[in-house]
DNA sequence: TTACCTGCAAAGAGTTTGCAGGTAG
DNA sequence: CTACCTGCAAACTCTTTGCAGGTAA
C-alpha cells in the first residue's frame, strides 16, 4: 500500500522535492497496475476526492510537466481540447473510442511495423505516432 | 483569377449563403494548387494582410467550421495550443516538424498500409492517423 | 539559512456565445 | 420579408505567471 519510500527516492533522485503534494500524485498515478490516462482537470478532480486535501491547480500542473519533463509521462494530443497525459512512457500506440471520448494503449504488437518510405532532406524522425479512432458499430 | 462563381455554387450547394467573407476565405483557402495548413489565427492574420478588410475573428470561427463540417477542410490535431486546418481532405497522415512547427503531407502511398491487429468487441475503426515528428540531423 | 515549492489570484491565449444590425434570396 | 450572416464584446475554458508565505535539507 505504500510505496512513499519508493517515491520519494524516485522524486530525489530527479532533483526534485518529495513534497506531500507530489507523493499524493505519485500514490494516485504510479501506485496501480494499469496504464492511467488522464488530463489536468482529471486530476485535479480525482485528487480532491480521493485525499480530500485541495492542492492546487498551479501545483498539478508543475508536478505534471515536470514528471513528464523527467520522461515519468507521456503526452498524448489527440484533438484541441483534449491533451492526455499517459503513465505508460514506453513506445506505444492508442485507440481513441470516439463514442466515449476514452484513450485505449495499443501494445507495440499490436501494430505492424510502420514504414514512411519519404524522407526529407537535413531531418531525422523523432518518433511515429499512430491515433487509430473507433466507434460504435452502426 | 477569379474564381468566384465556382465558389459561389460551391457554397450555396452546400447550402451556405456565398457571402462576402466566405468568398474571401474560399480564394483564400482553395484557389491554389499546394496543399495549405492552417491554425484559425494564421488565417485571420493572412486574411487581413491579403484582403485589406477586416473579417471578424467570430466570422473565421464560423465559416472554417461550416467548411469543416461540409467536409471541406480536415482538422489535423498536433498539440493542445495548435490545431491545424488542411484544405487536402484525401486519406493522408503528415510529418511535423518539430524545428519548424510545419506540417507536411504524407502521400498515402508514403506510408505501408497499416494493420492494426487488435479490435474491441462492438467497435469498428473509424480513422487510423500517423503523425511522423521530424526534427533537424543533430 | 537558502533554495525550492505551494497556493492564490490575476493574467493570457484561444475559442464560443448573445445579440443588434445587415444582407441574400 | 424572412432567414441567415456578420461584427463586436463579453464570457468561457484551459493554462501560465507573479508573488508572498511555507518547507525540505
Amino acid at each position: 500500500m505504500n510505496n512513499n519510500s519508493g517515491f520519494i527516492e524516485k522524486l530525489r533522485s530527479s532533483g526534485l522535492r518529495p513534497t506531500k503534494q507530489r507523493l499524493e500524485i505519485c500514490k494516485l498515478l504510479f501506485d496501480r497496475k494499469k496504464t492511467f490516462h488522464f488530463t489536468i482537470g482529471d486530476l485535479s478532480k480525482i485528487l480532491k476526492k480521493e485525499t480530500n486535501k485541495k492542492i492546487s491547480l498551479a501545483t498539478i500542473y508543475n508536478t505534471v510537466h515536470s514528471f513528464k519533463k523527467k520522461g515519468y509521462l507521456k503526452e498524448i494530443s489527440v484533438d484541441r481540447e483534449k491533451s492526455y497525459f499517459d503513465t505508460n512512457t514506453s513506445n506505444h500506440h492508442h485507440f481513441l473510442d470516439i463514442s466515449t471520448n476514452e484513450l485505449i494503449d495499443l501494445k507495440e504488437e499490436d501494430v505492424d511495423n510502420i514504414k514512411i518510405k519519404k524522407s526529407l532532406p537535413g531531418k531525422k524522425i523523432k518518433s511515429i505516432e499512430v491515433l487509430v479512432k473507433i466507434e460504435n458499430n452502426n
